[in-house]
DNA sequence: CTAGGGTTAG
């Protein structure tokens, strides 16, 4: 993919509508306060949490940085009114951010540094103040005790070295530098208030705090999640009499990056741009990431567009965050054109960028690319790490490859143990997946009771794969181990889990109900009582509808599906009320769980149940030849053909649709014809309509039983 | 590594 030559002039973002918020400024809080008037810190609560990724609409929309686009800021007006000479705005003023670096001291080469690298070493085993002392009975040259604040690890020990430097010279405080050095450890070692109050010691006695304190207060807050103190540091830059430099603000636009608040990212890297900024590389890793992280093409495009511009080439970090963001926006094709310019502009790829691009070709299913690829990797002697082992292994679950990754998992067992490349969690779900997609229960319980004996922790997702693939085989006294020894090595369990639990319900028979309610009572006791609740006759559907809404709302939005699809299979299977099965395909439709499974052309109408359970398609077709019977009694106009899709089972989740759907029609004496194309069945309107009216003359009941 | 910013696995 060349970079895009059609630049629009500015970014819109595609999610979010800007114009609904721009009209209430009053209480806006600039990022570029007025030097003159320093503001109180935003309150923590203001800021999305920890565990929101995503902040709301509401949180998005939040105009912080709106001031920006509408250069309401203060600051931002100065320029032009104070100098109403400066005209050219090509050649802007730099306002919101310093145009070059803090400039840093050259460093000679200290001849000590092999002598403290072996002190630092052996102070490494203990530090106290005596220690100290004793190794430096001198007072230690300015140069030395850098060098040894900065290798001392970890960051207790370099802060307790700071502290004892700071005891040695009770009369003046330590230079910025001794400061800036023990931040830097703090941040490694997350000490997030221990950093703050180190700053605060600054401001309180006057040690100056200059870009490289703010940037690395910024980063050490944003790697402890604190990004209310992040933005906090930010403002102070400005509230200090200060300009941000690029390294503090390429800093603090990653900050807004992860939060996901792109609008005053975007806001912010534009406001800089304005003002003179020629971005090196690192603001577009950046951006790209946080578009990628959304899966926002269009911001990629922005990125893209924007580099293109200053006539950017992209270093191997931009090509790898690009790749990833293209990958997780679902565009393969644009990811694989941009692996070949890469590669055409004369980059290596590393181990990174390998993994993104075999990640998105499993994914994809690209089977032909993904093997290409691993070809090209051996035959390159492109780097291979740990990671991309694991990722390698994913991709040969993800498109059924056993033997690749068979082979792939012994080079992995015999690799030298020190080399961490040993099959870890992650190599053992890859392969479970790959035994229990592939229905080997055996294999894949072989799998996961090697990986007790070889010391690993199973997880959750590896546990889920395996007790999933026993249920399909209905061994369900082999799942209910797995789930409790799961359980007690610590797994902790989540929906896909539980929903995982909620399938070997609807597949157990009624001797072995009572063990599979005992392992969801563990997880979710409010399925194991809503299951009792659909097999009681006497339930009303009010009932139901509630407590159906109480567990969506508490589950993760991508398992509701899911839920509901399994809910119905149990119902079905169970012998339920035969009502309840279309109860929930109702409530589910209604809380739109169900959406476009129809699509009505004036030549045919299809109905898709792709991603469906048996019984959730089951029902889903029932419904649909109701209302099909429906539209013959009031005569409407109907369409030739009527087709309806299950997919092939290309897709490891939806293996076996096609077939049980294929017997089901035939049970029902069906005119519906698997039509060359697997899991594509076919009707012709005279054919359909005479079944429907015979079957509902004989039944004498409008519900089609099975 | 030599005082500060960006990239990898369901």
């Amino acid at each position: 993919m060349a970079f895009p030559t059609s630049a629009s002039l500015s970014y819109i973002p595609t999610s979010l509508p800007l114009s609904s918020s721009s009209s209430s400024s009053s209480s806006t809080r600039p990022v570029f306060p007025c030097r003159s008037a320093a503001r109180p810190p935003p309150p923590a609560a203001e800021f999305p949490s920890n565990e929101n990724p995503n902040p709301s609409l509401s949180d998005q929309l939040r105009p912080l940085s709106l001031t920006l686009l509408k250069q309401t800021s203060p600051l931002l007006l100065t320029p032009s009114k104070q100098n109403p000479t400066w005209t050219n705005p090509s050649k802007p003023k730099p306002s919101v951010l310093l145009p070059h670096r803090h400039p840093r001291p050259t460093h000679s080469h200290n001849p000590d540094l092999r002598r403290l690298s072996l002190l630092s070493r052996s102070l490494s085993v203990s530090s106290s103040d005596d220690d100290f002392d004793k190794a430096f009975p001198n007072p230690l040259p300015h140069s030395s005790a850098l060098l040894l604040l900065n290798s001392l690890r970890p960051w207790h020990k370099a802060h307790r070295f700071f502290l004892w430097l700071q005891s040695k010279s009770p009369s003046s405080p330590l230079e910025t530098i001794f400061y800036n050095v023990v931040l830097k450890s703090l941040r490694a070692g997350r000490q997030f208030s221990l950093a703050e109050s180190l700053a605060n010691e600054m401001i309180h006695i006057g040690v100056p705090l200059d870009n490289i304190t703010y940037s690395t207060l910024i980063t050490c807050a944003k790697r402890c999640r604190r990004f209310d103190r992040a933005i906090y540091w930010f403002n102070k830059v400005y509230q200090a009499g200060l300009l941000p430099d690029e390294v503090t603000y390429s800093a603090i636009l990653d900050v807004y990056a992860e939060l996901g608040r792109r609008e005053e990212a975007v806001a912010l890297y534009e406001r800089a741009r304005a003002s003179g900024w020629t971005p090196d590389h690192v603001p577009f890793s950046v951006l790209a990431k946080m578009f990628g992280e959304v899966g926002d093409y269009d911001g990629i495009q922005y990125v893209l567009k924007e580099m293109k511009m200053l006539d950017m080439k992209p270093n191997v970090v931009v090509f790898n965050t690009l790749l990833d963001a293209l990958g997780k926006a679902g565009k393969p094709g644009l990811a694989r054109n941009l692996f070949d310019e890469m590669l055409a502009a004369g980059l290596t790829p590393d181990e990174k960028t390998l993994t993104a691009m075999i990640k998105i070709y499993g994914k994809s299913r690209w089977g032909r690319d993904a093997l290409d690829l691993w070809d090209r990797m051996r035959a390159n002697k492109w780097p291979v790490d740990f990671i991309l082992y694991n990722t390698l292994l994913s991709m040969c679950a993800d498109l059924g490859l056993e033997e690749d990754a068979e082979k792939l998992f012994d080079e992995m067992q015999q690799s030298d143990r020190g080399q961490r490349q040993q099959p870890d969690s992650f190599s053992y779900t890859a392969m479970i997946n790959i035994y229990g997609s592939g229905g080997k229960p055996d294999r894949a319980l072989k799998m996961f009771d090697e990986m007790l004996e070889r010391g690993v922790e199973p997880n959750v997702m590896g546990s889920t794969c395996l007790i999933q693939c026993l249920g399909k085989a209905t061994r369900i006294d082999d799942a209910v181990r797995v789930f409790n020894v799961a359980i007690e090595r610590g797994i902790k369990c989540d929906d896909r889990l539980c929903g995982c639990l909620l399938s070997l319900v609807a597949l157990c028979d009624e001797a072995d109900m009572s063990k599979v309610a005992a392992c969801l009572e563990k997880a979710n006791p409010r399925l194991v009582r809503f299951v009792a609740m659909l097999g009681d006759e006497g339930a009303q559907f009010e009932e139901v509808k509630e407590e159906l809404r109480g567990i969506l709302n508490e589950a993760n939005v991508d398992v509701r599906r899911p839920f509901c699809n399994c809910l119905i299979d149990i119902c079905r299977n169970r012998g339920y009320p035969s009502r309840r099965a279309h109860e929930i395909l109702r409530l589910g439709t209604m809380y739109g769980l169900y959406s476009g499974l129809h699509t009505k052309g004036s030549k045919e109408w299809h109905l898709n149940l792709r991603s469906l359970s048996i019984g959730a398609a089951k029902t889903v077709f029932e419904e649909w030849m109701e209302a099909l019977f429906d539209s013959i009694e009031h005569e409407e106009t109907l369409p030739q053909i009527f087709s309806v899709q299950t997919g092939s089972g290309a897709h490891r989740f939806s293996q076996g649709l096609a077939y049980a759907f294929s017997s089901y029609l035939e049970e029902l004496a069906s005119p519906f014809r698997q039509n060359g194309e697997i899991g594509c069945f076919v009707a012709m309107k005279e054919d359909l309509i005479s079944w429907l009216r015979s079957r509902n003359s004989s039944d004498g009941d409008k519900q089609i039983e099975v």
